[in-house]
DNA sequence: ATGCAAAATGCAAGCCCTTACATTTCTGTG
DNA sequence: CACAGAAATGTAAGGGCTTGCATTTTGCAT
């Protein structure tokens, strides 16, 4: 960790190229406000010193760091890698640099994270879902530091998301089960703490069911973590207690997945006996044996206009307009109409 | 985005707790250099002006940012996105934030990006793979950077690497494959440019061939890019030109399981008329129908060493021990002796 | 009480850049 | 060829924090 020639400074290359410090810096950063010959003797120089300016010094100065903070619950669940993937490429293209944290769907994890990413400068967040704390959203306004929520849309709530209506996009599936004959439903969800989409679904389970005059409460629901195995577990446990049931809806494709495997390992046929319904549309739905019946959703498409947004909104101070995409539904193998 | 109130310095906080900055700073830094009753006053103050400690201030007079950089060809692919999770938890619990950046694989975006990661000041690098331009490498030692290379390990180089052998660990597979008879040996291969790993793999299945006295020339290369449906194509490809081909190889789980679903496609059955082969051992191979057999990579372990190894040097000056860790066969359902 | 080392605190000099404002150098025109 | 105005460059003042060193306070043995 020894330095041992010393990184140089503006003021290196100012001198080597025999101009002000206040030259460098703006053939730097406005190279058209400077004659082609010092502009050339001052990338020389710079190239020749191999300088590069200094982040901390520059955003002291300039109190910005073109930098945008993700939190996340995790990118092991590949939708969330999916869109931070386009998140970043955007970002990239925009001139930013993005900082990730992750919470594990942890609120106080990802309170924290909230505040370590601004305290590092952060010059804007992307925020998953709605739900968190007042203190958090008061906290991001005392600091300016300007929030998106995606993953998530809600018009009757004052901040601006980019994303789709879980509810609506889950009632639209139920309906079409529902059509099918299905009237003894269940719903492995993910865990609901901090995770309104995972709320939003059930309700929207719910919705189709009371439009059909279903009685909502008799939805059979398991709430359980993100995983295959999970889902596997949480297969079991639904035949188990209601051995009735002919659709069980998953709050994931992982789940759903989970559930698939389990349904074959109990030798109980899929859509024959039991139809499972994922959420999200990952490869995993497609490569399922049978494949997946799911809710399609744009992770890629959200991150991209996420990272647009937000960087026009730091850079030009564009504020950010609420965009809702659309989920679509895409019938695979697990869903059949229920056996007379 | 107006600066209403200006947000809360240093100063302040010194100012509304009676002290100096001195003693905030220390306060904040180092705990134990204060007595109770100051720190008290101290906190009290910066919890009421909810005072944040400004990053690029705090890094210019420190010399460090307690931030690493992470540059990976892309989350989409889980491997990295497992990898990347683990890595940043564990950076987390050292203090440290994550700045991530990707590549798609390409040489110049890497560049780029590690550049563009050191001039945010990230105190250390992870870089996946070896290969890569001496000048980047320069770069790195004239900014006085340390770069950690992962999923890779070869003592041959200078640099100090945790991962796995990847020439290795596909010579032990293409063994076994060999030992169940399979002579017309195909392999589906990831991009070699920019990816060392890949290069490795198709090493490995040749030196087993060349240990079995087949002639590593006779294996059939299709080099494709990431993505299921690539593997569907070179799948095609592979039977289309080398019709006696009875064991193909993927370079990673990806391809293997698009080269699955085709061969469902096309009639061909799996294992019975030919094996498949994947590599990384993410979820998609055990859902897969039938389940892939594969070489698994301890993905995660790996992110969280390197996190650790890298906090530890930057925290301490710690030097990076080289680790290798195991990659192991997972043998599943696609794999079967070659008919006689 | 007194004196002294150790612990706590304060002072003030940077760290490296950006940018408002001042100054110099061009440019084209009369 | 002089001159106004534009363009290019220079000057210097911060920006918020850490830290070496100086100073004050504390705790304890005498």
């Amino acid at each position: 960790m020894a330095k041992d020639q010393p990184t140089p400074t503006l003021q290196d290359v100012a001198t080597a190229a025999e101009v002000s410090t206040a030259t460098v810096s703006r053939c730097l950063n406005f190279p058209d406000q400077v004659t082609e010959s010092t502009r050339n003797k001052v990338l020389k120089a710079v190239k020749a010193l191999s300088y590069s300016p200094h982040f901390g010094a520059r955003a002291m100065a300039s109190r910005r760091t073109n930098t945008i903070g993700a939190i996340i619950p995790t990118m092991e669940n590949a939708i969330f890698a999916r869109g931070l993937q386009a998140f970043q490429d955007e970002l990239h293209e925009h001139g930013f640099t993005m900082l990730v944290a992750s919470t594990s769907y942890r609120a106080d994890i990802e309170e924290e994270q909230i505040r370590a990413l601004v305290g590092r400068g952060a010059d804007a967040l992307l925020l998953i879902g709605h739900e968190r704390s007042p203190d958090i959203y008061r906290f991001l306004e005392t600091q300016n530091v300007p929030a998106l929520v995606t993953w998530a849309f809600d018009t009757r709530l004052p901040r601006p998301s980019i994303g789709f209506d879980n509810r609506k996009a889950m009632r639209e599936m139920a309906l079409r089960v529902i059509e099918l004959g299905h009237r003894n439903l269940a719903f492995i969800s993910a865990r609901t703490t901090l995770n309104d989409r995972a709320k939003a679904r059930q309700l929207g389970i719910e919705d189709a069911m009371v439009a059909s005059n279903l009685v909502s409460g008799d939805l059979y629901m398991v709430e359980t973590v993100y995983g295959i195995e999970q889902g596997s577990i949480a297969f079991e446990q639904v035949l188990k207690a209601a051995p009735q049931t002919t659709a069980i809806f998953c709050g994931n494709d992982v789940l759903g997945v989970g559930a698939l495997r389990r349904a074959r390992e109990m030798g109980v046929r899929v859509p024959e006996d039991v139809s499972i319904i994922g959420f999200d549309d990952i490869d995993l739905a497609e490569i399922a044996y049978p494949a997946l019946t799911t809710v399609h959703v744009p992770h890629r498409e959200m991150g991209r206009r996420a990272g647009k947004a937000l960087a026009e909104l730091v850079t030009n101070g564009t504020s950010i307009e609420a965009i809702e995409l659309d989920a679509s539904l895409v019938f695979r193998d697990t869903l059949a109409p229920v056996k007379n």
